[in-house]
DNA sequence: CATTTTTATATGAAAATGAATACAACTACT
DNA sequence: AGTAGTTGTATTCATTTTCATATAAAAATG
């Protein structure tokens, strides 16, 4: 019997059974371009939301990293956004100047600016985070708890494989 | 016990055990961020790759999807390099300009730019194909067979479900 | 220490991007 | 057919991003 379909079933306890399939076409079978279209899928509808509300999908970004760990160097918030270091510095600039940050001088590295989320940007965030919460519930809706963790827990494999 | 680490273990048949745990920060719980993240690491590498070489990577994006399916329409093909139509036009134009693509008149919608690859496009695509495959080969290379389809299985799961 | 190298951030000019819009061609409806 | 709404692409212009580089501070080196 020749498949030309995947089959992924995941079950209550998270075991996976997949029928592979070799017809992929080159882009639906390359990793890059996989995470790439999820990526961007997954957070598109999100996007939108935000900047129906006048956010920049930017500020979400810097907002969120800064939530997990407030008083971050630019050089640290910029390896949780993602972003080019010159993008980052103007953002933070900007976002001072709109009272969402505040940019500190780090006393042990005179170089260095330490990033803080202000009274104003607490507010921001805390909203935030609630909208995404609750759009990656949509998300994911029809996945079970083990699937989910399945998933993202081989993206932190993933993650931190490549991190090394 | 309490564990802090999530553990993932696949084996050869692609069964999946994991052990979880609640506490993660927030996007490293959040799953946009997950695949963000991860996605970026992925590519990275293989971008400087080829701007190294002085290609950009939207010509490697555009190209690779038109080695599937040549012949798309620049909204067909906007689908899958998932830039804004304005910037894809522009590109396109460019490409075209430096002999990479040819645009034609579709004749059952006279709207619609078909766009096709041209011989020199094929002879750069063929290359960066090879090296994306290789390249991805590396990154996977600590990924048994089974581990890989169950990762890309779980992607496309992921993007079917997403676009409905 | 003085010197070189590396690291952290900022900045300016140039390029890329995107929101808004225009326009032409198609579709659906009456 | 005629009209209204939709779709596919191009274009404009304001904003954003980035490359290249500057600068200052730290670290490493001899």
């Amino acid at each position: 019997m020749k498949m030309n379909t995947t089959t992924l079933i995941c079950n209550k306890k998270g075991t996976v059974i997949i029928n592979m399939s070799k017809s992929f076409s080159f882009i639906d079978d390359y990793l890059a371009y996989l995470l790439a279209r999820s990526s961007h899928l997954v957070s598109e509808q999100f996007h939108r939301q935000i900047q129906d509300q006048g956010w920049s999908t930017n500020y979400w970004r810097i907002l969120a990293s800064l939530s997990d760990e407030d008083g971050l160097t630019l050089t640290q918030l910029n390896q949780r956004v993602l972003f080019k270091q010159p993008t980052l510095s103007k953002l933070v600039v900007k976002m001072e100047s709109e009272k969402l940050l505040k940019r500190h001088q780090d006393d042990a590295d005179k170089r260095a600016v330490k990033i803080t989320i202000s009274p104003k940007g607490r507010t921001l965030i805390a909203d935030l985070l609630a909208q995404a919460k609750a759009h990656e519930k949509k998300v994911l809706a029809d996945y079970s708890e083990e699937q989910q963790q399945l998933l993202k827990a081989m993206l932190r494999r993933l993650v931190v494989h490549l991190q090394d």
